[in-house]
DNA sequence: TCCATATCGTGCGATTTTGCACTACATAGT
DNA sequence: ACTATGTAGTGCAAAATCGCACGATATGGA
């Protein structure tokens, strides 16, 4: 394979998971209460499939997005009630940031709302389709998410 | 698969897309020059891997975008000439946008600008394995596409 | 032809995202 | 202990995104 198909692969398949994010994105956000975006829900989402209590700058770095917008989420999920914000005993900088229980009811509810678009899509790609792409997905996120750590230095 | 366990499961695919997308989109971002974006980019690209002279509408449709995000992107198109609007002589409406020479150009450097992160991430991530995922992307994004269609009433 | 309805693009304001700069606090070296 | 340097979070302003509404044009039916 030369390195121009390489690319050109590679390109593709960023393509083609940009429109399927941009689709699923915006279908979520159909669903979704008005005023809540789709930030909201993944950053709900991520302290519960990680953990909560982590501070806002490693949320920034998990999502790739700079602070200043971290901040901005978590102040509007702060004004919701569905996260809360306590200082660090570890660390007079920084904060920790833990999931309420109506942010967990939050983050139940809006799977919920989108549970028959899904299923309807799984009547058109079968799950075992997607099922046999997931270890593949993650493996190359996991791989880009190495690369980014190692040129922010973090590694 | 309980109904529950397929809504995990499509679940957690489009939240890996979706890291691999936020990723990607970092690294990307960081190779144009300052004040072109993703999404001019992602423009001009679609204008010359599906065909130019198309409307805005037509343009936002595709990408899942309001008219009114499509019309600032492309006014951004238009000021740094990298594509011409002109009237529709079809109908009095609308425009249909056309990528310059300019924009071809621009488009070909770009994809050049990151190669070197494509071709050191193709030494992590084996291109047989992408390769491997690509027929499954598209028909996702082909059984997403025709949901979105027969959603917004234009099958 | 004339009129009611629908569509296309855009101006406007609200919200989100982002870069820059600043304050508060932490850490390492002296 | 003190100072220099680095890091966490936020205020602010610029840019991107988006919903609403309007003017211009098109389409279908009386």
């Amino acid at each position: 394979m030369t390195p121009e198909e390489i690319v050109r692969l590679y390109f593709g398949f960023f393509n083609e998971v940009g429109i399927i994010n941009q689709l699923s994105r915006a279908v979520f956000e159909g669903r979704l209460s008005p005023g809540v975006t789709v930030s909201h829900f993944t950053v709900l989402n991520h302290l519960i499939r990680v953990r909560d209590g982590q501070t806002p700058m490693t949320l920034s770095l998990a999502f790739q997005v700079p602070k200043t917008t971290m901040s901005h989420t978590l102040a509007g999920l702060v004004s919701r009630g569905l996260v809360e914000m306590r200082p660090n005993p570890a660390d007079g900088r920084s904060k920790r940031v833990w999931i309420t229980e109506a942010g967990r009811a939050f983050r139940e509810e809006a799977i919920l709302s989108i549970a028959p678009d899904i299923l309807q899509l799984s009547q058109v790609v079968e799950p075992d389709r997607v099922a046999a792409v997931m270890p593949a997905l993650e493996r190359i996120r996991q791989a880009m998410d190495a690369e980014r750590l190692e040129r922010d230095g973090l590694s």
